[in-house]
DNA sequence: TGTGAAATGCAACGACGTTGCATAGGGAAA
DNA sequence: TTTCCCTATGCAACGTCGTTGCATTTCACA
């Protein structure tokens, strides 16, 4: 883990920091999509919700996470694929549960390819599933 | 027009008041996923912010509109297809111009089945697409 | 046309996104 | 190891949005 934390921050190029630490790290164990509320109240005694909020958005810049769509509010999930600031690639499924809340990366499933109108380019897809998971089923 | 909204209203059983007539109008006239700012830009002088809040979850609730997933933001459109309080049915795919900012609903296409892992069960899909639109590319 | 129920406006609160600025802290070079 | 610069952080502040309570207005049916 600990190497996993460092090593991620040293290819993204970015400063070793508590704060980067502890938020990489908490994405790490807890397997589900995040949002900035759920960190803040892991984190929120030790770093101000600025520093969770500017961290996040460097993640975000430097392709550490991505960001996962909800129907309600934002929440970011670790990028497993290979990304970077160049180049995201995220097209895999989001699974929500009604039930339980906790969004997650079905990482094995792909989108499948939609045929758009002429004219229209893809650059980003995301799909989003809503129901049960398999834990609350 | 005027037919479409008193009938719309009466289908849905809610009572006929400005503030809704304007709201539909504007989602009829303008074809495109619309946000609450949006719809404060063009009503906020006649209509309180709380009675658009208001009058958005009244519609959402009665399926007069269904939410359309954005990375920023909700967004809201006409349900096209037959909605009711019980049943929604929006499986068709959104695409949102990164550059015009427009979302748009593609009624023609519709999200490909995905097969979920043995537990899941899938109540509702969104797929959002963003890219060029054909206006912009 | 009167009346009860529903819709509206206003005030208020919390959560979030965002920025500016002063200070603290990381890391490379001496 | 120490110094120094640049970056990250904390704090204050502001705007937007979602949300609720309450008093007042308005709709629609009897």
């Amino acid at each position: 883990m600990e190497n996993f934390i460092g090593a991620t921050l040293k290819n993204h190029k970015l400063r070793t920091t508590s704060c980067r630490e502890e938020v990489l790290d908490t994405f790490a164990n807890r397997d589900m999509a995040l949002s900035q509320g759920d960190l803040e109240g892991t984190l929120k005694d030790r770093f101000d919700r600025v520093t969770i909020y500017r961290t996040l958005k460097t993640f975000l810049e430097r392709g550490i996470i991505h960001k996962v769509l909800d129907d309600e509010g934002s929440r970011y999930a670790l990028c497993r694929e290979r990304c970077s600031e160049e180049s995201h690639n995220h097209d895999h499924v989001h699974f929500k549960c009604t039930k339980c809340g906790q969004t997650n990366c079905l990482e094995n499933l792909y989108v499948p390819a939609v045929k758009l109108p002429v004219g229209y380019q893809a650059r980003e897809v995301n799909l989003l599933i809503q129901g049960i998971c398999e834990k609350c089923s």
